[in-house]
DNA sequence: TCTCATGTAACTTCATATGATGCGTGATAT
DNA sequence: ATATCACGCATCATATGAAGTTACATGAGA
């Protein structure tokens, strides 16, 4: 079963845009992601409706920020994807009316629900801002080891 | 993303299986599940492996419990399986040194992993002779129901 | 020894996500 | 004005992996 990574691809598109406020292309986008800028336009359709970037066409265009990294959770921008699955496993739905199979899709889909509701959970705690933060954490963190390494060169 | 419902079919197996003690002839399984034989055969030959079940060659043969099934977790038949894929989504791993990436897969990544483990902690609190009790009240329900119904004529 | 049933390997669909192409639309620079 | 740039979108191509199928070998019992 093949992984969706496209949550992960858009937030990591979201932070480099996060870094400085010049419209970036969707080649420029695409290039940083190794895809292709159509892919990249697909998945940043979903955040435009929302209002969470905004694009721009012709001569200097491109896309943008559009709101507030510390009033947008990890679950809006999943949500704005269009909600992709979760879950690589289901219930069968073959025979619906077969008791064996409502006893196996009762207990299954119990547990399958609280595995989606505590991800959702989670995702909605965790703010752009956040992410933002923690990456210039570690970019400060990298600077300063190589700091440290060149003072002991020196 | 198409769901695998390997799960919730070789569980269903199990539960006709756990009626009688018969031996239940790959065909006549795939039957009961819309499937093909080879395929019942591929998805038990783990839980054969782990001693779940049993198969018999040659004339009266097929598959048998061969387990108790108030020690046998649906966590037990999961990793029999082979431990499939839970989570539809992940990390992206394109650019691994990129500190963005890093930043981006560490949440995702916690919230993955809460998210597995919880639903494999609930896998491990169900084991076959829950599963089956359920299906028996069921039918007892369904048949209490059908008698009302049938008193209701009278 | 004939039939039945599993054990496997190899092959074929089939569904779906991703990538690619082409053309239309609007915005900006010259 | 018009040439260029960038998005919008429909459509087609490709790749991947699960599920289904076929074929044949092996072993058990009638």
């Amino acid at each position: 079963m093949r992984r969706d990574s496209r949550l992960s691809g858009v937030l990591h598109v979201l932070l480099h845009m996060a870094e400085d406020d010049t419209p970036k292309t969707s080649e420029a986008l695409g290039r940083a992601m190794c895809t292709n800028p159509v892919v990249i336009r697909r998945i940043m359709a979903g955040l435009r409706d929302q209002g969470f970037v905004q694009s721009e066409k012709g001569h200097g265009g491109g896309w943008r920020i559009a709101c507030d990294l510390n009033k947008v959770t990890l679950r809006d921008i999943y949500e704005a994807l269009g909600q992709p699955e979760i879950l690589a496993m289901g219930n069968r739905t073959d025979m619906p009316g077969c008791l064996v199979e409502q006893a196996v899709n009762a207990a299954l889909g119990k547990a399958f629900d609280e595995a989606e509701e505590l991800l959702l959970r989670r995702f909605g705690e965790v703010t752009l801002a956040m992410l933002s933060a923690d990456f210039n954490a570690r970019f400060k963190g990298q600077r300063d080891k190589f700091k440290l390494e060149k003072a002991h060169d020196d």
